[in-house]
DNA sequence: AATGGTTATTTATTTGAAAATATAACGCTA
DNA sequence: TAGCGTTATATTTTCAAATAAATAACCATT
């Protein structure tokens, strides 16, 4: 079990941030597909470049926008290249937002766990 | 879809925080199972406390030993009792420290998230 | 009106993680 | 030494979640 070894890497905290009504709904998946429309203008492409199916991506997408209860993206079937689908400002705006909570809660995480570096990392130095 | 309904529940934030190495492993399921142990004396009573089969919180306790790098509980098969599990001193601590990190990052979360309440909670008023 | 690539939706298939099962060793007690 | 309930471990089975597949509607372009 080689307890005892020095270990390969240090330990670092993770921290997955979903938010929640009764069941969670906005998580890293909704946010990153979010982006990846803004970038692609396809929910297909997008869910493509997550190696997500598109079924999924369907799925997840109209949760989110029904437990919110506000639409995040604005779709279009038809037309030259088939169809397309844009941010909406509210869709915007909550990655903006998620990413931003996101990023402070896993920097506080991170000085939390620097704290108890004695427990968590018991073979490395005090700085 | 109910686009633009009151919303049933207010929107909160989950956390799950892990500790990782290369990959993660000690997180909520570990601690729980710890916590479980310390009150049971057993492995297996603490997994059926947490409907888990033995199986599974055997294989997940020893994958936390072995990144963690330390002995997490006293381990002891036959005897009157057939055998019985505690913790050590560092799987005490290591419980002790892990929820006292989680609570803070989720007591942190949930501020962040009321800073931003107009883009998760966009019908209920500012406070 | 036929084409092409999207959105939308249902249904069937796959797959991977957890559970269940099986087997053995351990060591106190009767 | 037989029994009991644990730890330890490998193997088989189950099941839910994700994928795949199938079908249709949409609509600019040709």
């Amino acid at each position: 079990m080689d307890i005892g070894q020095e270990r390969r890497t240090p330990v670092t905290a993770r921290v997955k941030l979903t938010l929640c009504t009764d069941d969670r709904f906005f998580g890293p998946g909704v946010c990153e597909l979010l982006e990846k429309i803004r970038e692609t203008g396809s929910i297909r492409a997008a869910a493509n470049r997550m190696d997500l199916s598109y079924t999924k991506a369907w799925k997840i997408l109209n949760r989110a926008e029904e437990e919110l209860g506000t639409s995040l993206i604005t779709r279009v079937s038809g037309g030259r290249n088939g169809g397309s689908s844009t941010l909406t400002e509210a869709g915007g705006r909550a990655v903006r937002d998620f990413r931003e909570i996101e990023t402070r809660v896993r920097e506080y995480a991170s000085e939390q766990l620097k704290a108890h570096y004695r427990t968590f990392m018991p073979e490395e130095q005090e700085k």
